[in-house]
DNA sequence: ATCGCTATTCAGTGTTACTATGTACCGGTA
DNA sequence: TACCGGTACATAGTAACACTGAATAGCGAT
């Protein structure tokens, strides 16, 4: 991953997790492994985990603990009403954001 | 400014200058005061400064100090050729983000 | 019993933008 | 003269976030 694109997930991800979190429960490892088939090539492990556990804290999603066939049990996140709230401001923030870059770079202002 | 802008703008606002200075040379009071214009309400002084800094010392931009009318001489910066490749790479990078972001919206994958 | 895949966690690091404050130059005004 | 507001830049300290690297653990297959 470049490091201009790791600046840039800052903010970012955090809303992309919850935006694949709005259409179905997922837990923290097949997240990755979605984000990597998109072409996120190289989220780091720890990274989802991490914000999934921010994600928690502060009360956007809720969890439920699944046994899994194959390995340890799986954390599954789902996306709460709170959390749907959040969700729609930050797209609000990313058109705001998007837009504007957009401008700049067809204008050339 | 919201926290969501604030962390989303890491990474962007670095682009969003280069993208301004692509155009015409420019300084950093001007710079903010065109943010602000533009609806980036409250960009604070120090964080353009800072990030001219920091643009410097990677040898992405050239600085020149000119005498002001009205208070202490401004530091002028343009961009130069690795800056430009550097801006370049920056576009690539958000359309990559843009585009993935636009599919999780709009189909709610 | 060892390897590989699944699955999560965590301490430490680097980068970034913000806050808050300070410096400094200038013109106008009381 | 003294002060204030606008112009212009700098910087120390803080918070937030993604990455690195390593550890832990369950399971099936070789």
């Amino acid at each position: 991953m470049g490091k201009q694109m790791t600046e840039m997930l800052k903010g970012t991800l955090e809303g992309i997790v919850l935006a694949i979190l709005s259409s179905r429960p997922a837990y923290g490892y097949e997240i990755t492994a979605w984000l990597r088939d998109r072409g996120f090539s190289d989220i780091a492990e720890g990274t989802v985990y991490a914000l999934l556990i921010r994600l928690e804290q502060r009360g956007l999603v809720d969890v439920e603990k699944v046994p899994s066939e194959k390995g340890p049990p799986r954390k599954v996140y789902s996306l709460n009403a709170k959390g749907r709230d959040y969700l729609e401001e930050f797209w609000r923030t990313w058109s705001f954001l998007a837009e504007r870059l957009e401008q700049l770079r067809e204008r050339r202002t």
